[in-house]
DNA sequence: ACAAAAGTGTTGGACATACACCCATGA
DNA sequence: TCATGGGTGTATGTCCAACACTTTTGT
């Protein structure tokens, strides 16, 4: 059996998939390349895993040179390792989608790389294998999003229940009734209403909720059925 | 920003987690690793990915090598990347879980590698962070197997209800009722009922089935629950 | 005839959907 | 006062879980 010296060594990188909520749509964060080949192009933002950090340190790091932002909500996808997708040199990539509050990162300035906002269906075509990278990073949101509470993580701290509603409606490009959607919502026990209402958007106000953080950390794993009881085992 | 010439190039493997179903438990699939470090531990099967295949073509080949099958079921699981995890080198490894009929793999012959079959709660410790890939993998066959039909790719291709009640309670450490369960199963059109019956284990006698093999390539998504008709966005 | 596993139906409760009106307020 | 979006309740049907007895046949 073949041994550590005889093998090839290849360069490993991470490319993060950043998605956002304007309120309306969602969106995805992209940024143009910034050396060859390629340079200039649209692109993920990624970057090379460096000798002494693991692949969530890496995707950290460069998500947060980009947004300025620490404490993202990363998942690690399924590697892209076509042995030419990448025409300088054999590279694999591991994406990262990531979920972040768009007013957290409207506050941070990080001109550099000219970073801008793109709707999913008007972005431009992307480098690489980039844009398998969003398809599958979308996929994976609405999957994830169907099972479990994370897309709270796309909204402020504060956010009002139509706001919510928006956010699923733009997820799953559909309709929901608010009725049933306030009761399933509230029957998860994972809002706190506060007394405070937001006055945009409406003449009588919505008002604000939190999240329960002790209750969201506790129930990521949630909601389920084809196995009795499926959520005892995830 | 940097560039390709200035990143460090690393090893990187592919670890296959190899699941079989013997009629009454759920087994693992180790070998005697052949080289150094860790020479004669206890291993998972793997091999360094080479210079002109793809991740996914890696991880099918290393279980050809060890099992003589092709056309196994393989999903991709999350890279492990802790930079002191092999102690020759840095490697990073992404873990491969496989589903196979046990009783092809019976058929065939190689004992290059001192493989055996374990129960996982019998299983000796593993090399490595090969532990947390049997833990991880073991976490996502309960949490794919809940929403997905993939529990068939342990099954021979004709099999009685009995038997595949018998996995999924060895899944999940649990017992089904067997009403419910045919009922459910029987909804699913995913099964065609054979003119033959498996006469070991019982004196009357269990139907055999098979697969639909069409409706099962479709069915892969299946079954769900928050967002309304989740399996239409899946 | 009996042992051992396979096979089969019904009922009650929970939950999901569909649906329409009133409320509060700013302009 | 009116226009706008926020907020709430009920009735119906579907689906799930719980539950026990009959069938088959080898010994």
């Amino acid at each position: 059996m073949t041994q550590y010296a005889n093998q090839q060594h290849i360069l490993v990188a991470v490319d993060c998939i950043i998605f956002g909520f304007d309120g309306k749509d969602i969106k995805l964060l992209l940024i143009q390349r910034g050396f060859e080949p390629e340079k200039n192009k649209w692109s993920l933002m990624g970057g090379f895993l460096k000798p002494n950090e693991k692949l969530d340190e890496a995707a950290n790091r460069v998500l947060k040179q980009l947004t300025g932002l620490e404490g993202v909500y990363l998942e690690q996808l399924q590697a892209f390792s076509d042995t030419d997708r990448d025409p300088e040199e054999r590279t694999i990539s591991i994406p990262y989608f990531a979920l972040i509050d768009i007013q957290q990162y409207e506050k941070q300035i990080n001109e550099a790389y000219h970073p801008e906002w793109y709707l999913l269906n008007k972005k431009p075509r992307l480098i690489f294998d980039h844009d398998d990278m969003v398809r599958l990073a979308q996929k994976h949101l609405r999957y994830k999003a169907a099972l479990h509470p994370i897309l709270f993580e796309l909204l402020p701290p504060k956010f009002t229940i139509p706001q919510l509603q928006n956010l699923y409606e733009a997820v799953y490009d559909t309709i929901f009734d608010s009725r049933n959607f306030t009761r399933k919502l509230m029957s998860t026990g994972l809002l706190v209403k506060l007394n405070e209402k937001d006055k945009t958007g409406s003449k009588k106000g919505a008002f604000y909720y939190k999240l329960d953080k002790r209750k969201y950390k506790a129930n990521m794993a949630a909601f389920l059925n084809f196995v009795p009881k499926a959520e005892k085992y995830i």
